[in-house]
Parts: C-alpha cells; sequence; structure tokens
DNA sequence: CGGTTTTGACCGGCGC
DNA sequence: GCGCCGGTCAAAACCG
C-alpha cells in the first residue's frame, strides 16, 4: 500500500477524481464514460435504465461492428450469472468506468490481490481480476485495456466495500471537507442505505 | 518469512 | 449434449 506516498501524480488517491486523477486527461470526457449501477433492475425493465456493464458500454459504442459477441454480454447475462453463481458477493453495485491512463491499476486507496488473469474473446488485450485484500472484503474489480483504444483503461468494481480506504481515513483528517460531488463519496453514502 | 503475482487448470452458464 | 467462454482457484514463483 502506498497510497499515501504514491510517487506518480496520476495515480492520486480517488478523492481526485476528475481533477488530478491524470493531467492529460479530459474530465468531459471521463464524466462521459463514467457508469453507476445500483442493482435497481431487478423488477423493472432493464432497457430503461442502468446499462452498466462494460460489455454493453461497448456495444454501444461500436455498434455492431464485431458481431455476435458483444450482445452475447447483456446486461442482462450478467445478472443471471452473478445471480446463478456462489452467493460470495451480493449482487448490487457495480461501477465501471473508462479512464485514459498508461498505468493499469489505478492506486484508488484500497489494497487488491491479483487473482487471475484471461484473455478475453473480442479484446487482444487480457483481463485481470482484482480482489480487495482486506480481510472479509469480497469487493471485486476488473481491469482491462479498450480493445479498440489501448490507451483506455476499462475498470470494473464488483461489490462493495465493508471498510473505509486508508485513504479515506487520512482524507478525512484533512481540513477540508469532503465534496459531495465526489464520486466516492457517493459510493460511501450509497452503501449505507443500500445496506438494508 | 509473509504477502503478492503468475499461470494453467477447473468450473459453471449459455448458445447452438 | 457439446463446445465456447468468462470467472475463479490454487500451487508455485517471486519479491521486499
Amino acid at each position: 500500500m502506498d497510497c499515501l506516498q504514491n510517487p506518480n501524480p496520476s495515480s492520486a488517491g480517488p478523492y481526485h477524481f476528475g481533477e488530478s486523477i491524470d493531467p492529460s486527461m479530459d474530465f468531459d470526457e471521463f464524466s462521459d464514460y463514467f457508469m453507476l449501477d445500483y442493482g435497481v433492475n431487478d423488477h423493472q425493465d432493464s432497457s430503461s435504465l442502468s446499462i452498466v456493464s462494460p460489455e454493453k458500454f461497448m456495444a454501444d459504442r461500436s455498434t455492431g461492428s464485431s458481431g455476435g459477441a458483444t450482445s452475447r454480454n447483456s446486461n442482462n447475462n450478467m445478472k443471471c450469472r452473478n445471480e446463478g453463481r456462489r452467493n460470495k458477493i451480493e449482487m448490487g453495485h457495480r461501477v465501471a468506468f473508462r479512464t485514459k491512463s498508461e498505468l493499469e491499476v489505478m492506486d484508488d486507496g484500497f489494497k487488491w490481490r491479483k487473482y487471475g488473469k484471461k484473455s478475453v474473446k473480442n479484446s487482444p488485450n487480457p483481463r485481470n481480476y482484482y480482489k480487495c485484500s482486506s480481510g472479509g472484503c469480497n469487493v471485486k474489480k476488473r481491469v482491462e485495456r479498450d480493445r479498440e483504444d489501448s490507451s483506455y483503461v476499462i475498470t470494473t468494481y464488483d461489490g462493495v466495500h465493508n471498510h473505509e480506504s486508508p485513504c479515506v481515513v487520512y482524507y478525512n483528517q484533512m481540513p477540508t471537507p469532503v465534496d459531495p460531488n465526489n464520486i466516492w463519496t457517493l459510493r460511501a453514502s450509497s452503501q449505507s442505505s443500500a445496506s438494508s
């Protein structure tokens, strides 16, 4: 964990998202690709909102470019997968976003342990799988490079941390209050409301 | 020496 | 039923 001494300014803490995560990154562009999913589509037409899987997202961007394979990865499919497999993770929070970064792993303040690497069908780039290495925390994330523009990294978070990021703790000690527009703050607040 | 990464094997769901 | 595919496991290697 080097979040407090990270020498790389482009991977500063989560509390600087959109401000200094990458000096070369335009935040407008970043926000275009930021997606949230709070798992509320169980009882509604899933086509109305919360289409968040990066696969679906990619499919939307490159409409019909590589036929078949992308449509297979609809959000419905992902939901079924998550429900069908082991119940280690409550289906609920998924956050996916795409950032322009040379680094595949962004230091988001949490400590991750890599547990798998897989080359996916429609991408020349492998996909990396990480688990939160904090005990009892089942949050996972996938990291892969954009298959069309490898200068972009697609990061997907699965689940909700049952603990705070050490960097958040550090940040809370700072004089400036938490930015209400900060996505991590939003995530934290949605945790408490969604935990019921 | 403990924690992390690597990597091939394995598993289960889905489409055909 | 079979094959494909994404996701996970686990043992060995690696590293500080």
